[in-house]
DNA sequence: TTGAAAGCGCTACCAA
DNA sequence: TTGGTAGCGCTTTCAA
C-alpha cells in the first residue's frame, strides 16, 4: 500500500505539504504542488480513506436502508441515491431491511460503527440508534421526521379511485397496503375520499405486506373472501397482476368484468396482456432528490426545501373499462 | 462518541485489556472481563469500526459490483450475498456498474481505499484495480478466474431450446444477450447445439443489452427485421414479455402462431397472462453461495470448491406449444 | 494477567 | 509557504 508518506518522499516535501496539496487546503507553492503531483502520478496513488474517516470522524459513506431490495420500486430508487451520491464522491452502505426492525437497527449501529456521513431510509418508522446522522426518509415517511421526499400518495389514491369510477365501477375491492405504511395510508384515503364523494360501495381487504411471494395467495384470498366486486384497486403493480392471472384461472375476463388497476408502474406492468393501468411514481427520482437533499444537510446547515413531495400520473392501460362517453 | 478509553476508565482497566476481552484474544481475567462487560453495557459502546478497520488494513466491508440493480436478477443475488455476509459480521459496499468499466475501476479503487476485506461481482471482466482483493465472481465469469459461482447456462440453453423443439418450432429466432457477457454466450451455445442436432433453423437476432428500457424497441426490431419465425428463445424474462406484448399487438397468438421462452423466471413472469415458460436459475443462492465463497477464500486460504456450477430448470407453463403425443 | 506505548494513514495545528 | 507533530480509536507487541 502507497501512503502519503511514499508520495512525500518522492515529492521531497513533507507528508503535511502532500496532504494540503490533495486538498486544496492551506497554503501550497505552485513548485511543491507541481512535484506533489508528479508523485502521485508515478506511485498511482490514492488516499486511504479509512485514514481519512478516523481523522474526520465522518467517512464518504451514506447508508441506505431499503424495506426490500426485491422489489422493484426500490432498486429504482436506489439508481437514484448511487447516481446522485456518487456525483458528490459518496458510496452508498446497502441494508435490507425486510420489515425487521431488530435489523434495521442493527445496520444503524453499524453505519454509525463505520463514521456514515449520513443515512436515506425507505423504511417506515423513526430509528432508535439514529443519534445524530443526517437522516433523510424516502417513500415511507412520517410527520416527525424533518427532511422527506415522497410522492403525492393522496392524490395517488384520488386517481386510482376516480379512474375505477370512470370505467364504471358497481362495487369495489380496496387492496390496502400494509397499514404501518404511511404511503399505503394514505393512498387509501385518497381512495375513500373519491369512491366516498361518489357513493360507490367498497370493501378494504388488508394486506400484511408488499412482498411479491405473497402476491398470489393474497390474490386468492381476495376472491375467496370477498365476491361480487367488479373493481380492484390493488396494492401495488404485482398485487395487481397477481389479481388478474387469478381472475383469469376463474375465467373472469378482465377489464370487462373485472377491472384493475396497480400503482407503481414498474418497468414490466406495460408488457403484460392486458397492459396494466396503474399509478406512476418517479422513484428514480425520489432517489435522487433524497440523496441530493441528504447532501444538502450534510453540507450546510440550512436547507430551504426539507419536505418535496413529487407528482404522480395515471398511466391509462387496459385493464380499465373505458369510460361511458354517452352518458 | 464514547470510546475504549471510556470504558477503560469506568471499569477502572486499560484500554488494552478492553481491547482483550472485547476480542477475546490473549488473557484476561474473569473479574476483568466482567468489569469491561459492565462498562459496555453501561455506555453502551460498539467498537469504531474504522480505527479497528485503519490498524488491521482490512475492514468488515464487502463491494458488491452488480451490472444492473434494475434487472431484478440482480437484487435476487444481491439479497443472496447480504443474507450470507451478514451471518459473517460483513456488510456491503453497493456499486452500480451499468455496464460502464470505468465506473467499475473506480469502484474498485473506493473499495481499495476503504480497506475492503473482499469484492463480489456480477459484471462481466477482469477488473485493472483489483491489486489483491479477495475476489468472487457471479454469474457472469470468464476462464481466467479463479473463484467463480455460476449457473449452468449450456444446460439453460438446451433445454430452452429443447422445450421450443418439443413445441413444434419449425422456424426460431434466438435473441442473444450480449456478445461479451459469458452467460448469453453459453446459453446460446446450448441453444444451437440442440437446435443443430434436431436441424431446426434459426436466425440470431443479437441483442446489446439486458437492460429493461431497451426491450420493447427490441421486440419491435425483432418483428420488423425477421419474418416467419413460429418461435422464439429470448434472452431474458422481460424481452420475452416485450416480444409477447409486440406480437399480440399485430395480432399474433402466443403460442398458437408464436411460442416464446424466457430466462430467469422473475417473479412476476408467472403472473403473465399467458403466465411464461422460462428457465429458472436460482438467482438468491447464486448470490448467498458466492458470498459464502468469499467469505471462505478471505478466512482461510485454501477452498475446495473453487468454481461453483448451480442447476437450472425448465419452468413449463403456457407460452410454448404442447408437445403433440401422437407423433 | 495487565498496562504503557507504538503505530495504522491521514489531517490540522502551530512554529518556523 | 513549509514541516514537525499530535492525535483520530483501535490493536498488538513487550515489559512488568
Amino acid at each position: 500500500m502507497t501512503t502519503i508518506r511514499d508520495v512525500a518522499k518522492l515529492a521531497g516535501v513533507s507528508v503535511a505539504t502532500v496532504s494540503r496539496a490533495l486538498n486544496n487546503s492551506g497554503y501550497v507553492s505552485i513548485s511543491a504542488r507541481e512535484k506533489v503531483e508528479k508523485a502521485v502520478k508515478e506511485l498511482n496513488f490514492y488516499p486511504n480513506e479509512v485514514a481519512r474517516s478516523l481523522f474526520q470522524k465522518k467517512s464518504k459513506l451514506i447508508g441506505l436502508l431499503l424495506p426490500d431490495i426485491t422489489n422493484p420500486f426500490f432498486p429504482a430508487i436506489a439508481k437514484g441515491v448511487e447516481d446522485c451520491v456518487n456525483e458528490r464522491g459518496y458510496s452508498l452502505l446497502l441494508g435490507n431491511v425486510e420489515g425487521d426492525s431488530e435489523k434495521q437497527e442493527k445496520y444503524l449501529r453499524i453505519f454509525e460503527q463505520n463514521n456514515i456521513a449520513g443515512v436515506i431510509s425507505a423504511v417506515q418508522g423513526n430509528p432508535i440508534n439514529l443519534k445524530n446522522m443526517p437522516f433523510v426518509s424516502l417513500d415511507r415517511i412520517n410527520e416527525e421526521q424533518k427532511y422527506v421526499v415522497h410522492s403525492d400518495d393522496f392524490l395517488g389514491g384520488q386517481l386510482a379511485a376516480q379512474a375505477i369510477i370512470d370505467g364504471r365501477a358497481k362495487k369495489v375491492v380496496i387492496m390496502a397496503g400494509p397499514e404501518n405504511v404511511s404511503a399505503s395510508k394514505v393512498r387509501l384515503k385518497g381512495n375513500k375520499d373519491i369512491l366516498d364523494r361518489y357513493a360507490v360501495p367498497y370493501e378494504i381487504f388488508q394486506t400484511e405486506s408488499f412482498h411479491l411471494d405473497l402476491a398470489e395467495e393474497t390474490a386468492k384470498a381476495v376472491f375467496n373472501q370477498l365476491s361480487e366486486f367488479d373493481s380492484v384497486i390493488a396494492s401495488n403493480d404485482i398485487y395487481g397482476l397477481a389479481l388478474i392471472t387469478e381472475a383469469h384461472k376463474r375465467g373472469i375476463k378482465v377489464p370487462e368484468e373485472l377491472q384493475v388497476i396497480g400503482y407503481d408502474d414498474m418497468p414490466f406492468s406495460k408488457m403484460m396482456t392486458p397492459p396494466l393501468t396503474t399509478i406512476s411514481q418517479p422513484a428514480y427520482e425520489i432517489g435522487y432528490k433524497g440523496a441530493k437533499l441528504l447532501c444538502n444537510v450534510m453540507e450546510r446547515d440550512s436547507v430551504t426545501e426539507k419536505r418535496i413531495q413529487l407528482p404522480v400520473t395515471l398511466i391509462k392501460r387496459e385493464t380499465l373499462r373505458e369510460k361511458d362517453e354517452h352518458e
